[in-house]
Order: structure tokens, then C-alpha cells, then sequence
DNA sequence: AATTTACGATACGGACCCGTCTCGTATCGG
DNA sequence: CCGATACGAGACGGGTCCGTATCGTAAATT
């Protein structure tokens, strides 16, 4: 059990490399003696995953044959920056989904809210980040780190964000102190997910959907006792 | 392109088989002559499949000559049964999610309302439903074939049957009239779905969560002008 | 009993993959 | 110029998988 994938896992190989990206203090250490590395290949490396995600390939056909293929480079060009399959993808997804959480914006949690599901609406339209949630969501049950990687860059700090937010539409009397603040985030964020994620057929392109919906939700979805607006 | 999963796709082989069980109008046509299929072993390869979804393998690591080793059986009766592991992964999906959509069950469109969001909840229990909502997302994407079928099957009629209570409730004027069906739909489903879908560590086991969560929606998450009660 | 079909096991060819290694060539420092 | 390292291409061994075929055996019909 715990089959996997097939990787090892461990850090075989020459691989003194540090893959020259993900860690930016390392520097001027060593300009080293032979030919350097090629930073055209290694972005067309990473393009070429970002690529083949976006065609819609399974994580079964992100294998690095093709993707050595797709890239026009050879195996062990990837080999030498990247330890194995696994290495590459983490690294891959990291700087893809890596957050640049969309700053509070909004004077008012309304506008907050409004800005944060809004910013999900656009990740929905935009095929990579489609195929990272899903994918994440799904085979990537099986695959701890990724997995684990990906709650942790994605999904926890969006989720802290939600609650600041909420947190603070209740302190500030805006939303109901009555409610679990968990509830309220996953009022406020469930049906833009759920629109994004289960129901691909549905339109995504429509500007005032995320306004709407905070509003929806604001108000709430049964009929109120005397009319009501909200600004 | 298109290459997909490997599998050929065409049904070749002998296959004159029905499979048995998804073709429920064959019955008695023929008593064929030799030995009898063994309904055991039917059985023990379908519960293997489950058996390996709850366990959480992966899509890929559902393969045929896993199934037959943990089913004890040759992979001759699987073949014989099914032509190719798409078949015998549709079969199951079918017969594991046919729809049991539960009845109308309220009298109130609130109870009923509650009665459908209880449904996931009670659903995202199970682990077998959980792999398959999050399998179907993900790697599925990729294999046309189970996810038509999954969406017909599965999506489709209980978003059917929510926009059929929301509408009900909003003739009943119970509900806003001046919202999208579909909106109000998300508003309703999208909380407890991204709890079972999307936060897993997030509790299910609280019976009482799907009543807070539509009280909750149909209220509001804002501040309400003046106190209200909704039962 | 003879025939027919199913059974579990397992071998097979073909395909794809991983990760390593070897080519011949290009590009860097010294 | 020379040693070192990178490059693209691809061979290689070892692995898993699919779908078929072949065992000897078991359970039905005729």
C-alpha cells in the first residue's frame, strides 16, 4: 500500500542544483565552470506543463516523456533541475497558484466580499487554475504532498482571507454575530465555487455575477418581512 | 491527440455478453448451454471496485489487474463481462450513484430544502460518494465518456430536483422572486457542497447542519434591519 | 458421457512510463 | 585551447498496464 505514483521519492542523483528558481537566496554562491544552464529551457519546461494542464491532460498524461516532448528539450534537461516527476509538478503548481491574495480592496466588507468572490470568478475563467482545483480536488487524493502543497498555498490562505473579512463584517455589525464564522464564509464563497467547480456549463463571464451574489446572500434567499435594500 | 487514457475504445473481443446487469431486458432469451456466469464473482468484482474507491486509489491505480487480484478472481471474467475497464468503472458509477433522489420528503419547502441539503451532507459521508463527486471533477475531465455519464446521471437530476423545490418555493412566496433560479440554487447547495467537497477536514456529522445552513441562507448573512424569525 | 461454457491463474505482446546513461555537440570559465 | 558542464536525442533496464490467449478444472445442458 501507499503504492503511489512509482516515484521514489528520495534525492538521488547529482542534484546539487537547487533548481535555481524556488530559492532566491542561494545566488552568487558559485558561478559555476561549465556551460550554465539553459534559462530558455527551463521555461519551456514549465510552459509546456502549463500547457498541457490547460488542454485539459489528466495528471496520468502529464508524464515527462511528453512533457520533455511538448517542451522540446530532452529528459535529462528536466532531470538535472528536478528530481523526479513529483518535484517538477509541486514546483510547477507552487508558482502557478503561488497567492498573490488580492489585496483587501474595499473600503466596506461588502466590497471585500464582493472583490474576493469576484477574484474566484476570474480564477474559474482561467483554464489553468480550473485544472489545478479540480485536479487537486481529485486524483491528487492519492498523492499526499502535492495535496497537502496545495491546501497549504492555496486553499488555507484564501480561506484565512475569507474569515478576516467575515470576521470583521461581524465585528463591524454588517453580518450576523450569530452565525458560525465558517458558516458565513461558506455562504459567502460556496455558490461562486460551486458555479466555478461542479457546473462547467454555467457562464462565468458575466461582471456583476460576484456583486449579485454577495448581495444574495447578504440579504438572504427567503422573502423578507418588509422590503429591504441594501445600499 | 485525443490519446486519452490508452484504452482502444472500440468494442472489439467477443462481447456478446450484455454484461448481465445494465441491459435489464435481455433476461431470458437464451439459457446458454455451458456453465453459468458465477454471480459471485460478478459481485466480488464490483464490491473490489468500491472497495478500492474508498480506499481512495486514484483513477489510475484502478486498473483491471488490481481489481481481479483484490476480487480473487481472472481477469478473463472481468473481460468477459465487461469489454474494457471504461465499461466495468461506468457500470459501477451507474449502479453506485443511480439516483435514489430522495423524495420531496417536506411538506414545507424549507424541509424540503433541508431534506436535499442533508442528502449531500449524508452523502459526503460516504466515502465511495465522496470519490466519486471528486474524482468525477477532477481526473474525469479527461475521460468524455464517465463524465457525460456522471453528469447525466448524478448532476443533473439533483440540480433538476433543487431548481423544482426553489421554483416551488418561489411560487409559494417563500422565496425571493426577483433572484435567478440558478442563483438562488448556489446559494442553497453551495455551502454544504464545499464543506464536503472542498474543506475535508471540515465536521459532516453534525445532524443538525443542514437545518442552520438554509435557516441561515434564507435569513441571511447579513444584519437584518429589524429582528426576524423564519419558523 | 459428451459437450459447452465459465472459472482462476498466468503467460504473452505491445504500449507507455520512469529515471539513468551514453552519445555527439554547444558553450561557458580559465 | 582545455576541461567542465549543459544541451537534444534517444537507448536502456525495470516496471505497470491492457486485452488476448492458453492452461487444467468445474459446473451446467443434452
Amino acid at each position: 500500500m501507499t503504492d503511489q505514483r512509482g516515484g521514489r521519492g528520495g534525492q538521488n542523483g547529482p542534484m546539487q542544483t537547487e533548481t535555481t528558481a524556488p530559492v532566491p537566496g542561494e545566488g552568487s554562491c558559485a558561478p559555476r565552470r561549465g556551460r550554465p544552464r539553459s534559462e530558455a529551457a527551463e521555461q519551456a519546461i514549465v510552459a509546456s506543463v502549463e500547457r498541457l494542464m490547460e488542454e485539459g491532460s489528466g495528471l496520468t498524461e502529464l508524464s515527462i516523456e511528453r512533457i520533455a516532448a511538448a517542451a522540446g528539450v530532452g529528459k535529462a534537461t528536466i532531470y538535472r533541475r528536478w528530481p523526479n516527476k513529483e518535484a517538477l509538478l509541486v514546483d510547477v503548481l507552487a508558482r502557478l497558484e503561488q497567492m498573490p491574495v488580492p489585496p483587501h480592496a474595499g473600503a466596506t466588507v461588502r466590497d471585500s466580499l464582493i472583490a474576493m468572490v469576484d477574484d474566484i470568478r476570474r480564477r474559474g475563467l482561467a483554464k489553468r487554475s480550473r485544472w489545478v482545483l479540480k485536479t487537486a480536488l481529485g486524483q491528487l487524493d492519492s498523492w499526499p504532498e502535492l495535496r497537502v502543497l496545495y491546501k497549504e498555498k492555496v486553499i488555507k490562505p484564501r480561506r484565512e482571507l475569507a474569515r478576516q473579512i467575515i470576521r470583521r463584517g461581524v465585528e463591524e455589525g454588517v453580518l450576523r454575530d450569530d452565525l458560525d464564522v465558517d458558516l458565513l464564509t461558506e455562504m459567502v464563497v460556496g455558490p461562486i465555487l460551486i458555479r466555478t467547480v461542479l457546473w462547467e456549463d454555467a457562464p462565468l463571464d458575466d461582471e456583476g455575477l460576484a456583486e449579485r451574489m454577495v448581495d444574495a446572500v447578504l440579504t438572504g434567499a427567503g422573502v423578507r418581512p418588509s422590503g429591504g435594500e441594501s445600499h
